[in-house]
DNA sequence: GGTGGCAATGAAAACGTTTTCACTCTTCCT
DNA sequence: AGGAAGAGTGAAAACGTTTTCATTGCCACC
């Protein structure tokens, strides 16, 4: 009933080989390419993507898990894969795991089931672990976070670096008692963590330090208590957008002044940043890099299976703004 | 050399078609279900999707494609969406056209070679204009959007009535040269439109009407040039939270202070929209709702292709904040 | 005690493509 | 002039499943 690649074949009174040829690459004479492409548009062929990726083998799909589409983070990645999986000729497969391991490991599952060509993949600490000791059997391209080191390619921040940055610009500034709030579930929150920590004993300070899954409710609730306690910091770095957020919630409901009673600073250069008042010191990824060189490494990979495991580590810049400049 | 389904019968010392039914549904005793089981184990057999879809003629996919990822209100839409199509057994395809038609046509085009179990949609209104006219051979939801009435299920917001809602607001707050940008690319800018002049006219005032990219740089540049004009209105409305935070980027260059220089106002209650000082008055849209409607409208639609054209609409919510309240 | 029905199973067809293989013409080289 | 090489084409195999169809037991019913 519906029409597949006979249909045309009758219609342009050539075989189904032809046909293909004329459609995909092969060698088809000028005379009758045309002929199929009238067909084509006569009978309103639509090749059937399933048969072609079955028989071809070859499913022209990477598959993309992040770990929350709603951080604009995440977003801002998605834009530059599915732009450079497009501008390949790839589509993509866009899943989100809200940092469940059991949900990362049914998307595993469905990109193995989809013979997917590669996957980019952003995996919470367990899942990364779990990863490196048994493999798949397609090739992966961590972003924004590791494994154990040599398992994946993979792309990242320095972390460690970045959160040096932000501690010193705080300790510049006068704080002294300089918490930090880190997520949960990756190894960036970790590493950014340890960078946080080295810094401020580099500068004779004494760490303060907490985790709390990476999303705005969490992140509140939690700096809401933090501020309340007998010994409150005077400033906070939070380990991403959305908890720099609940950050910014907890400080308000708290009814602290930023940034002379609070310094607040973080990561993520989202757009709302720079609206509030005061503006919010954070460190600025490269999004848009960070998908391109993901894709990049995925196709290196693709295209030489055997070559040594990269790591591609990217910087983020410090974005100065009034929520760590004490007056 | 990958493992197949015939590799896990030999191993289960059974045919391919028992290997099937006990994966799927049939008639398997209970005995030979779990040797099956036992020798997909061992294999660590992986189902192609591709090979099932083709012999089984359901994909179980259905497709989304929305105008910008990177607006909140799409990205809270695709999660509702997609939660209720994986509580559906089905997968999703997300898709991203940055109101383009020719994107727009590209996507709609890979969904009939996908061969997806249906489509929800926001489109722009020269492919809505266009899909009422030539018939996709996949049924398909408008969200967010409609075409020409009678054409295609569609859920969305009482947008002639929200805007009203917003104007009838700021003229009780005591704003009377209220301006109003909208979205240039859709039916529900235009509603929305709508809904502010009837509203401005019936109050007796005089309708300011301008549109634009329902971006937020486009909006930006917009609402800049219009508050430097010789007679700036005292009040704003934007059509969608993107454009909403464009204006209070202008406001904040012209040096314009809010409410009491500009009243603001506008669509989507997005996370930022509290954050910043004075809060935004705007309208909450039911996101969760609508994916959830779109969903429920796909599925009646399958089970019942022929039912008539069916249109919810659901109603946003007032949420006042300082951004009108002039003093 | 035959017969009809049903559950469980396997052999083989079918899904809609691409690709292999074989074949026919050209064209080009020696 | 006599291949060799290569371009263009069609017939048929192949991709990995599900489904149809046939077969076998088994049980229940008259």
């Amino acid at each position: 009933m519906t029409i597949g690649i006979r249909d045309v074949a009758r219609a342009a009174g050539v075989s189904t080989a032809t046909v293909s040829r004329a459609l995909g690459r092969g060698p088809v004479s000028e005379a009758l390419k045309r002929q199929v492409e009238e067909a084509v548009r006569l009978t309103g062929y639509r090749p059937n993507l399933s048969a072609r990726r079955l028989r071809s083998q070859a499913t022209r799909t990477i598959g993309l898990i992040v770990a929350d589409i709603r951080n604009p983070f995440f977003t801002a990645v998605s834009r530059a894969v599915e732009d450079a999986a497009y501008a390949a000729g790839m589509r993509l497969i866009l899943c989100n795991t809200d940092e469940d391991p059991d949900r990362e490991a049914m998307y595993l599952r469905l990109m193995e089931e989809e013979r997917v060509t590669g996957v980019i993949f952003a995996p919470t600490r367990i899942t990364a672990d779990r990863l490196a000791a048994r493999d798949l059997d397609v090739p992966v391209v961590f972003i924004d976070r590791t494994g154990p080191p040599g398992a994946h390619d993979s792309v990242v921040l320095d972390n460690e670096a970045a959160a040096a940055l932000l501690v010193d610009h705080l300790i510049g500034c006068g704080y002294r008692r300089i918490g930090g709030l880190f997520g949960s579930t990756s190894s960036t929150a970790r590493e950014r963590q340890a960078g946080y920590e080295t810094a401020i004993r580099r500068a004779g300070l004494v760490p303060d330090m907490r985790s709390a899954p990476p999303n705005a409710a969490a992140s509140e609730l939690c700096v809401g208590r933090w501020l309340s306690e007998a010994t409150p910091p005077d400033a906070l770095i939070l380990s991403n957008g959305l908890m720099l957020m609940g950050a910014v919630r907890a400080t308000r409901s708290a009814g602290l002044g930023v940034p002379d009673d609070l310094g607040l600073a973080g990561f993520d250069n989202d757009a709302w940043t720079d609206l509030v008042e005061p503006g919010l010191t954070v460190i600025e990824q490269p999004v848009a890099e960070i998908g391109a060189q993901a894709m990049s490494l995925l196709f290196d990979r693709l295209k030489a299976p055997d070559q040594p495991i990269r790591k591609v580590t990217l910087s983020g810049r410090l974005v100065v703004r009034g929520s760590s400049q004490r007056g």
